[in-house]
DNA sequence: AACCCTCATGTGATTTTATAACGTTGCGAG
DNA sequence: CTCGCAACGTTATAAAATCACATGAGGGTT
């Protein structure tokens, strides 16, 4: 089970990332991408893991870890928190996912295989999240690190504010 | 979370802020400058929003809701969450006081007066949490930001890591 | 084959974080 | 005074995350 279920649903009503790409193959590539790694790697992408990548893959927005959970059941895995949480907790922990933390939500990766300290430009009027690099240590934050001897192990970047076709709807 | 909490030496040394400075000083121009602002806005600094104020001044470190809670509650203030939630809701409306997204936590603003798009450094071992100022929109995301037509209206910039202090003692 | 070991999964219960909903109070404007 | 409004207090509940423990599926060894 699980193959690819692609239950996409109406149409154009998307708002889904920013640019418009093919969506298909952005995630098609992530999938593989991930499958290759996990091969490379010896780590196991299992099937409640897989499911958990693609429901992420399938939108550029950030779902709750109880949404990912209802998909889940409704797919016929466990319907408890931790089967939730153990799969994210293994997407995270191997890049394959980010957490966003003001949404305590999280979002497939955009930039598999990248090395990556992403930044995230969050919607508030519909929730798109898109995902770009940072290089949050080069600037102003990592001088006063260095100033103070803070060892930046891992950064967090994300922007709140209003997408280009959001902006659009809210002119008219 | 996994973030754990404990026995810590609770005697030895600062691990308070990063930088030695006259606490006593920086809590007394943040409230200060706090009234000053009400006054000035006609913002009321009620006696539970200045109390939390003040706890948060008295640590550089970010206090969870509940903790805050508490901590009312011993000084006489109601001891339902919303009380906290709306002292802490008026506070960071206002610039007072921010919430570390990474933590779910909160820290007085180290910059008061000034407008600020604050950045976080987080010590993962003992908890403080420095203030910097963050300039995100002028690297990397402000360019992505443009190049989608983001509007960018807010900014979390929480950089997690090993503080002064704790390095040292790891070394040790 | 049987055995052991490890990691992943399933489930129930609980903790932690945050809001909803509703009544009461204090205070200024008319 | 009394209306309106903002802040407060309390009960209840929602949402997010973790703990604890049992079962199960592979892999390797003998």
């Amino acid at each position: 089970m699980t193959r690819d279920a692609q239950t996409h649903d109406a149409e154009d009503t998307t708002p889904l990332g920013f640019q418009n790409h093919d969506h298909g193959a952005c995630m098609a590539d992530a999938l593989a991408s991930a499958e290759a790694r996990c091969a490379a790697e010896g780590l196991r992408l299992t099937p409640v893991r897989r499911k958990v990548l693609e429901l992420l893959l399938q939108e550029h927005r950030a779902l709750g870890a109880y949404v990912i959970l209802d998909l889940l059941r409704e797919a016929g895995f466990g319907s408890q928190p931790p089967v939730a949480y153990r799969a994210l907790d293994f997407l995270v922990e191997n890049g394959f996912v980010h957490k966003v933390e003001r949404l305590n939500a999280f979002v497939a990766c955009a930039h598999p295989g990248r090395s990556h300290s992403p930044a995230f430009m969050i919607c508030r009027m519909c929730d798109a999240v898109a995902e770009a690099q940072s290089a949050p240590a080069k600037g102003a934050l990592g001088a006063a690190a260095r100033a103070t001897g803070f060892q930046i192990e891992r950064t967090v970047v994300e922007a709140e504010g209003v997408c280009p076709s959001c902006a659009e709807k809210a002119d008219a």
